[in-house]
DNA sequence: CAAAGATTTTGAACATGATTCATAATCCGC
DNA sequence: GCGGATTATGAATCATGTTCAAAATCTTTG
């Protein structure tokens, strides 16, 4: 009979139900005051219980982390299924990321800190292991529109990899995240829409690689009726203030 | 007389020491069991000392991030007084980064942790100060270099300013430490030499910009080449083993 | 030079928050 | 409804960062 079955997905809703929770108290409040027995509190379980689904705190963050990620991935599919060139395709990622990050503020923090070592040595491996493995699709997305554009013949790859050339658009999508989120560092120099900016350098990059067709990667307007047309074809659902 | 003053140069040596001693504590066996209590036992004092020099944990860990930021920030400054063309100098500012890892492997990653929320944010302000002062030379020299070569008519900026153009190599640098360093991410690629790489995407990005003269991106011997003259004529020193 | 006073060092005691585990409660099959 | 297995509980434990009263040291002064 089905009572295993039950206990299991009763498990797991549970086992959702801790996640919220933390993602909750983080947005409040920050991952600064996050404590075990505030969520086991907020969540109306006791700590053992809390326990009983990750191995450590940081155990907690990385699973919290794998979801964020997973959802990202959601995104990277819908651009991956767009009917549309693969060089808008690849800008629409970096539109992806920008969207994601206005649905998640806290999210790459979290990410920041749970890819350092002290946080991530600390998880459990099978936490470690499930991250990785919801990171894979998303290099793999982004790996299959280099491809095609290969294959459609607008881009010549010489001797690099598929993966090398995904690596330049990826990193610059990573270290914008990071220099937002690290305060002060960028809040000198007054940078209005970051983001509007990475997918400029996104174009510029593909640009320099000789991806066709060429784009105007100094032009903010055209920059912005691009993402304008990527959110109304791709993503016109997450931005209900849209247009 | 000077006692006073010989009181403070001690103070500031025995801070010295405690900085090195935790960097040697953590290029011995990482970040994750460093304590306050061995720093304090290894530099041959009590506790109550080390918290005479920092506030908290956060806080020394902020000091000694920053420290790596002035080193950096000097291998800046010869990529800035080297007589070469600005766009070469660009490229040089990634070799840097990439001479800097190697003498420091395990910097990006506390670089990347103090950076965290969780760490700033337990750090005190004047710590905090401190770091972001030591960092706005390399934000400034990145700035002065493309100002440069808009002076020289080597790039049109248009609407663009020199800030936002620089962020875009600044961010690809970034990006590249951090995919760099988060274990397992880029394992699955086999990415040989990734600081070559991001050399290459710098130039993609800087003939993306229309920076000139044009440089291919897509050849790893040319890239090759350059990085070798740009260790021989302004590195020299630092790389022993090199040539 | 010694004593008084100021400053600095010390490390055991304390505080915080993650984690455990003996006990209590609950569930399941009969 | 009962007995054994499973699960939940939260007070106790443990690990570390941090403090602070006492001891040690240094500086000034008579």
């Amino acid at each position: 009979m089905g009572t295993k079955e039950r206990r299991q997905r009763q498990f797991a809703e549970r086992e959702q139900l801790f996640l919220d929770t933390a993602r909750h108290l983080i947005e409040e409040g920050g991952l600064l005051p996050l404590q075990m027995t505030r969520i086991a509190e907020a969540a109306e379980y006791a700590v053992g219980t809390l326990y009983q689904h990750f191995a450590s705190k940081e155990d907690l963050l990385v699973a919290l982390t794998t979801e964020g990620v997973r959802e990202h991935g959601a995104l990277f599919q819908r651009v991956r299924d767009w009917n549309a060139s693969p060089r808008d395709r690849m800008v629409a990622l970096g539109v992806a990321d920008m969207l994601f990050v206005r649905r998640h503020p806290q999210y790459f923090r979290i990410a920041q800190y749970v890819f350092c070592e002290v946080v991530w040595g600390a998880a459990s491996a099978q936490r470690r292991q499930e991250m990785l493995e919801a990171n894979e699709p998303l290099g793999e997305i982004v790996v299959s529109i280099v491809e095609e554009a290969v294959a459609a013949g607008d881009l010549e790859p010489r001797d690099m990899a598929p993966m090398e050339l995904a690596i330049g658009s990826w990193a610059l999508v990573v270290g914008t995240h990071n220099l937002v989120h690290a305060e002060g560092v960028l809040s000198d120099f007054d940078v209005r829409e970051p983001y509007l900016l990475m997918c400029q350098h996104i174009q510029a990059l593909l640009n320099g690689y000789g991806w066709k067709p060429w784009a105007d990667a100094l032009d903010p307007a055209a920059m912005r009726a691009l993402i304008d047309r990527i959110i109304s074809e791709v993503f016109d659902d997450l931005c209900p203030n849209h247009g």
